[in-house]
Order: C-alpha cells, then structure tokens, then sequence
DNA sequence: ACCTGAACACCGTTCAAGT
DNA sequence: ACCTGAACACCGTTCAAGT
C-alpha cells in the first residue's frame, strides 16, 4: 500500500470509529468520508461494503475474543467458562449499535466481509459449550448455533434502548437456562 | 371520511401488506404508492409514518392476540396459559420480517402510533405471567418487561434467515427458563 | 497506484396548486 | 376535503478523468 493510502486507511477507520458509536451501523458512509475529509469514493476504495468497514473496525475486538477463550478455557472450569466467554461475546456482537443484526445476516452469507469473523466466534463458542456438555453442566440439546443465536439475541436486546436496562438479568436467566439440564419438557 | 379517501385508505392497506410482507419493514413507501397507483403525498396523507402504517396493519393481529389471552386464561392452567401465548406474542411481535425493530423503539416512546399497541400487548403478558407466578410456577424474578423482551428477541430470531431454523427450539429453552424457579444463581 | 468530482437512481419530507 | 406533482436534501453506486 502507498504511503498515502495507508494514512487514508487508519485516518477512516478512526473516524469511522467516531462515528458509527454515535450513530450506530447505520451511519452515513458520505458522513464518514466527509469528516475524514476524504472523497466518498476513496472512502468505497478501502471498504468496498459496510461489512468490510466493520470487519475492519471489530478485527481487534474479534481477536480479544478469540483469545479470551483460551484463558478461560486452561484456567476455569467448563462451565463458567462458557458463562463468562458468552458474556464476552454478547458484547462482541453488539460492539456498535445495530451491528448485530449485520453479523446476523453475515453468518449465513459466505459472500460478506463478515463471515470468516463469524465462523470464528461460532467455532470458539462451539468449541466451549462441547466442553461443558461433556462435563454435564451445559445441556444437551444445544449446538453451536443456538449459542450464537442466543449470544446474537442478548447483544440485539441490548442496542434496543427500551430493553437495554434488563439485559443483563436477561442474560442471568437464559445463561441460567444454558446451564440447565432439562428435566421437564415444555409446550 | 370522504367515499374516494375510504376506497384509498383499504386499497392502500391491501397493497402495504403484500409489498410489506414481501420486503419487510424496509419496504419503499414510494413503492406502496406507486403499484396502489397513488400519489405518494396521499399515502403519507393516510399514514403519516410507517409505524402508522404498521399500526393499521396489525391491528387486527393485536385484538386476536389480547382475546387469546381471554380465552387461555379461562380455560387453561396458569402456567400452560403463559407459554401457550407468549408463543403467539413472539408471533405477534414478528407479523412481518423487521417489525420488532419498530416495536422494540415504539415500546419506549409514547410518540410513536405503535406505543399504544405494545402496551397493551405488555400489560396483557403482564397479567398472565403474575398469574402464574401467583402459582410459583414461573419464576420470581421476571417482569412484564422482562417478559416483553424476551418475546422479542424470539421475534427478532425468527426474523434472522440464519436463526430461523433453531427459532423454534430456542423458543422451548427460553419457555422452560420462565417456567423455572432459579435455584442456583449464574455468574 | 491512488484519489476525486460528478452523474445516477433511489429515498422520505414538504407544500403550493389542483379538483 | 382530499389528492397530486414537483422541489428538496439526502443516500450508496459507478466511472471517467486527474495526479
């Protein structure tokens, strides 16, 4: 990358920055390139779709996360291990307002700039939950999938305003749920 | 209302519901107006928001769901009454694919022309989770908003293509962590 | 190589002018 | 009363032209 290039590069993402935790992910992508006094189009050239802006800015983020679960892995027992890198990814998927609903749609498109972000979160998650299954403490009709889903959820309940204030004993109850084996089936 | 304004007003309705039901709550009020072949200024005439419009279109939605809870309450056992309906509430909350959005912000602002509807959907869950947690068969530390919430990131799964699939399962986990009296605590 | 302004097809809001 | 077209300020996409 020419010098030029990379100053455009880490001066839009740290506006970019500014801007989408004001505005949330659905911030003007023209606001951006206009307070970083850059052209729109240059702005289009270092991140050709707002997944790619958002890859860029959560890379860090995703990497914390990733490592996160190694610590807890080698130092915690199984389940609090799962309770407490569950937490973290709940605030991993709702890093900006809005974004969750982003990796949501990511998830399943192979194509977005997000996938490969949210194959790693899913497989971490997978790979904890595994070992709280095998323990006994996690229950055992649930896969990687429903862990990213509820993770997904908890982050979305968050970015809503009206909901926000109960998250967290919502994340006590359906982190409660995840630890229960189900002894009595509901309709 | 004049006979021309009423003929509007149901055509409009009509074609909001197929455009809305096919592209979500994105959908393009221009379009709406244009394939109901109406001036857009009319459309905003009859619904001067999309939560007005979204309002209209659930309206029907909401009585069934209130006269649900009626009739669950009469003939069924507390705790049967509060899953049986908190699953047509997460239907409710996800009547078209994004809507819950809405309704998560309409749910905080007495401004908007859905806020009425989600309170009265609260209050109604409201009434039966009390009912049941009079029996101790739901757990102690829920709330109506509680209860609201939950519903809705059950609707937002169900809203997510990549969620969609284990929504249903999900939705048991979540039922049975309502119907359980926490008896260790998460951390 | 990299940047840029401009043209483009969209959006929802607003309002003066019509029937 | 009710409807409408048009002007407006926005959006993201695209690309030919510049350095």
């Amino acid at each position: 990358m020419r010098a030029d290039a990379r100053k455009n590069y880490s001066h839009l993402l740290a506006v970019a920055r500014d801007i989408v935790t004001e505005h949330g992910v659905d911030a003007s992508m023209r606001d951006i390139a206009r307070r970083a006094d850059v052209g729109l189009a240059t702005l289009l050239r270092h991140f050709p779709t707002r997944e790619a802006l958002f890859e860029a800015l959560m890379c860090t983020n995703l990497d914390a996360l990733a490592q996160k679960a190694d610590e807890l892995e080698t130092s915690n027992s199984p389940d609090e291990a799962l309770v407490s890198w569950f937490r973290e990814g709940v605030a991993f998927v709702h890093s900006y307002r809005g974004v969750v609903d982003l990796i949501a749609s990511a998830h399943a498109d192979p194509d977005s700039a997000l996938f490969a972000s949210c194959a790693t979160v899913h497989a971490v998650g997978a790979r904890l939950l595994l070992r709280a299954q095998a323990e006994g403490t996690a229950r055992a009709d649930m896969n990687g999938d429903d862990l990213f889903a509820l993770m997904s959820a908890l982050g979305w309940l968050e970015g809503q305003p009206a909901f926000a204030p109960r998250a967290d004993h919502l994340f006590h109850v359906i982190a409660s749920a995840i630890l229960t084996n189900p002894s009595k089936r509901v309709d």
